[in-house]
DNA sequence: TTGTAAGCGTTATCAG
DNA sequence: CTGATAACGCTTACAA
């Protein structure tokens, strides 16, 4: 303790960190302290802080994957990414954790080892019912739902609009003369899939086009299912010249391209959604980009928010991010 | 406290963890205290014992990536993945750290952070320099590094040979009538890369084949500079008919061929080191696969004795598991 | 303005 | 075999 190298410890305390306490200590006595904490290498103990201050610095970033992989499951691994390196900046650090697999048994062994390690908020994507988020927010922990979100009081929500990349995404295949586009989906019937297509469709009438129930397939988007589906949409009697294929579903209907010996964007047109791997890929895909950034920051900053105001049962916060288009060259010509 | 509904609060530690003290208590009690914890859903706060024992729980996994990509950069990643997945069931969580770009301060300051959350050990990847990893050892902590390691004393480390995946890889393109195998690897002078080479140079001595100086390029592992040395490659003036590529460089390498719109396997052979993205590729990449998972699992269970029996300064364990090749689609005609 | 003292929730030690 | 008691390292009213 840099106490003893000085005066005594509560105004050790005052000092290290801008504590909002009546005591004030003088310009003096703080030189010393900190004169004395700076040659001692002297630093507070992070626990014993969080055991006083019931505050851990910690938030939870809770999603669910079922697959390990990374190409398979990308948003959700890169999102915890983000949140990683955003949060540093704000001073916390993360947990993540898999919620996939678990029981409900093991979800509220999670869920409380999670309360009992003082996390200062959750982050939570992909939750699998709106109960699971209640139980959460009812512990007066400050929780953002991000990407998918299921309805819960209390609990504030990032979600991103398709509208603008679907419209930008159909005008741009539109304009190079496409007019027989297929749509690959995600068969979750969360709302933010039948969103998706919802934007694609509305898109195409923009242009006086109308949705074809033969172009439009969807599915969970495994690597194997998309492939197979992809190959449904191109056996039709009138195939698609374009594709508007949705996140992960991509490897699977790139794979099928390539088992007709389809070449992009030669004989077909793609654009994908989510561009973490669209711009790795060959060629490199035009795609309908979520700025996933932008969620990550605003998610941690939300808690930061929420937990600086606690006192007031503050209104949760619902903030929509628009999709944009980004070109690369899977519709016209790659040279 | 649970004391408070039965009997006193020793016992209730004694009983809820299987505690080292001398102290016994009778099975009655036992079950009183385990009723009353049930009862109250009581369960020990982690903060305070960690504050009590000196011991968190964690374990930081601390890793330089440069680039924030999951496919430049997957392995990694990948292996965060895994070792996060490994550390639950060792009862760890698991601090994740990328050490990047952080002045020696800020290294410090990141260390000396890690050190007073009392992290129980470290698994390093791609330190920088032996003496950033000392300096953890030194502080009295397990540290496994991983991958590629730097020397310090005290030091356990987990590496991978290979020897066996290069040699199948090299036997495998021969049987299919290569001989002009070219070599993209890493130009970090990193012993582990070194070896990769020298592995790669022996596998083709086997069969008499002597390595030429204008099929091997290294360079770093970046889309452009991969794409570019493949383009360099494949320009010689006798051009390798196979390729193998290490890990990252795949997607410039591949990029370079799609430029040439040269097919795989039918123009040109690849074998790619590290399996998670050629399983996804187009076509699904014969790969030299590295055992991330046994790394990981390793890693975590080596910190895990390595706390049991702390009294003894136990000698350091080096650890290296072999590599295979996996055949998939991209040296024999791909049907 | 400064110092004192009472916890935060555990666990280890040491007398009963 | 049991049950007080004293730390662990810090924060924060509150009294001096």
């Amino acid at each position: 303790m840099a106490k003893i190298a000085g005066v005594s410890r509560a105004a050790v305390s005052v000092v290290l960190n801008g504590a909002k306490t009546n005591t004030r200590v003088s310009e003096q006595t703080k030189q010393r302290i900190l004169a004395a904490a700076a040659e001692l290498g002297y630093s507070p103990n992070p626990v014993a802080q969080s055991l006083r201050r019931r505050r851990s610095g910690t938030i939870a970033y809770v999603y669910r994957s079922l697959s390990d992989s990374l190409l398979e499951r990308s948003v959700p691994y890169q999102l915890g990414r983000l949140i990683m390196s955003t949060a540093v900046g704000h001073g916390y650090q993360v947990i993540e954790v898999n919620s996939a697999e678990q029981t409900s048994t093991e979800d509220d062994e999670t869920l409380r080892l999670l309360l009992s390690r003082r996390v200062n908020g959750v982050i939570l994507g992909w939750p699998k019912t709106g109960l699971e988020v209640q139980r959460i927010v009812d512990q007066g922990i400050p929780v953002v739902q991000v990407m998918k979100p299921q309805p819960a009081d209390g609990s504030s929500t990032i979600t991103v609009d398709s509208s603008p990349g679907f419209k930008a995404a159909v005008d741009h295949l539109v304009s190079f003369g496409h007019e027989r586009i297929a749509y690959l989906g995600n068969s979750d019937p969360h709302p933010v899939e039948r969103a998706r297509l919802r934007c694609f469709e509305e898109a195409l009438a923009t242009h006086g086009i109308r949705l074809r129930e033969n172009l439009v397939k969807l599915g969970d988007v495994s690597l194997e299912e998309s492939r197979q589906l992809t190959h449904d949409l191109l056996a039709a009697s009138e195939p698609p010249s374009a594709l508007i294929m949705v996140d992960s579903s991509v490897l699977g209907g790139l794979r099928a391209l390539y088992d007709l010996r389809l070449h992009v964007p030669d004989d077909v047109a793609v654009i994908s959604t989510d561009d973490l791997l669209a711009s790795h890929l060959y060629p490199p895909l035009t795609s309908v980009v979520q700025p996933l950034e932008q969620v990550a920051e605003r998610a941690v900053s939300l808690i930061g928010e929420r937990e600086a105001n606690s006192d007031g049962a503050e209104s949760p916060s619902h903030i929509v991010f628009p999709t944009l288009m980004r070109t690369r060259s899977s519709v016209e010509k790659f040279s």
